[in-house]
DNA sequence: TATTGTTATACTCTATAACTATA
DNA sequence: TATAGTTATAGAGTATAACAATA
C-alpha cells in the first residue's frame, strides 16, 4: 500500500486552514455552537425555558410588553413568537393579557411561579457562564465584551445601511 | 387613559437586562446570528456554497478527506453530511471517490471548477470579514481572537470532561 | 391604510435508528 | 465487533403570506 492510498483515521490529522483559524466570524460561529450545546446539555429540568432564558429576562424587565415588541427585541418575526409563547404559557412560565386601550394588543407577563423558577434558572445560567469564562480576569472579560460590542456596532451599521 | 394603560410602541423603549448585556455567551449568540445573516444576505450567486465555505476550505486543505473525518471536523453527524455533499456535488463543487484500500470509505475532493470558484467566493468572504472587523486594529483583532480561543479552550475542557 | 396576533404552510438544519457493505 | 456511508424519519426553528380584529 502506497502512502497515498492510506486513509485518514483521526480528526486530529485534519489540517485546519489558517483562513478559518484567523477568521473572527468563523470562530464566533464555532464558539456559539459549542457554547449553546454545552448550555442545553447542562441545564435540564426547566422545560423549554433555558433556550428562551434571554427572552424571559426581557419579559421580567418589561412586564406587559406587547408580543410584537418582544419579537423585535429578539429579532424574530412576530408569527414565530406565537408557538414559543404557547409553549411557555402551557408550561406555566408566562401569561398573556388583553389590553383595554388597544384591543389588538396582548401583553406578556411572567407568572408568579415563572418569576420564582426564573431565579433558580438564572443561577444555572450564571454557573454556565462561569465555566465559559474560566481563567479570564475582570479586565479580560471587559476587553472581550468591548471588542464584541465594536463588532456588533459594525453589523448594526451594515443592517442600518442596507435595510 | 392612565399611563399604566399605555402600550409600548417602539423596540427602543424595551429595557435590556444588564445580565444579558454583560453576558459573553449571550452576546456571542446575538453576534453570530447577525454576522451569519449579513453574510448570507451579502454573498449571493454561489448556490449553497457560502454556508459551507468553511467546510469547502477544509476539503481544499485536506484533499481526499473521508466523509466521516469531514463530518467530525465540522461537528456534524455523518448522516447530516450526506445531503450536504449531494447538493454540493450536484452544484459542481465537490466529488467523491471510492478508496481502493478500504472499500467502505468515500474520499471528498474539490472539482477543478469548484477550486476556481472557491477562490472567487473567498474574496467575498474576506470582504465580509473586513466589514465585520472595521475599526479594529491588528492588535485588537489579535486580542479578540486570543480571548475567543481561551473561551474555546474552556468549552473543549468541558466537553472533554463530560464526554 | 396600518398594526396585532394568529394560522397555514413550507423550508432548512440537524439528530437518531436501522440498514448494507466492508473491515 | 466495529466502522463508513446511506436512508428513513422526526423534531426544532424559522420565515412568508394571508386572515380577522382593531386602530
Amino acid at each position: 500500500m502506497s502512502p497515498a492510498e492510506e486513509v485518514m483515521r483521526d480528526v486530529a490529522d485534519v489540517v485546519m486552514p489558517d483562513l478559518l483559524s484567523g477568521s473572527i466570524p468563523y470562530q464566533i460561529r464555532l464558539l456559539q455552537i459549542a457554547s449553546y450545546k454545552s448550555f442545553e446539555q447542562r441545564v435540564t429540568g426547566y422545560g423549554s425555558a433555558p433556550r428562551y432564558f434571554g427572552m424571559l429576562k426581557i419579559v421580567e424587565a418589561n412586564p406587559g410588553i406587547p408580543q410584537a415588541r418582544l419579537a423585535e427585541a429578539i429579532y424574530l418575526d412576530r408569527s414565530s413568537l406565537v408557538p414559543i409563547l404557547e409553549t411557555l404559557t402551557r408550561e406555566g412560565w408566562t401569561l398573556r393579557r388583553k389590553t383595554a386601550t388597544d384591543k389588538r394588543v396582548r401583553r406578556v407577563f411572567l407568572t408568579d411561579t415563572g418569576q420564582a423558577r426564573l431565579q433558580a434558572l438564572e443561577a444555572e445560567v450564571r454557573a454556565h457562564e462561569t465555566m465559559v469564562v474560566k481563567g479570564l480576569t475582570a479586565a479580560d472579560k471587559s476587553t472581550l465584551l468591548g471588542l464584541l460590542a465594536r463588532v456588533d456596532a459594525n453589523l448594526r451599521d451594515y443592517f442600518g445601511e442596507t435595510a
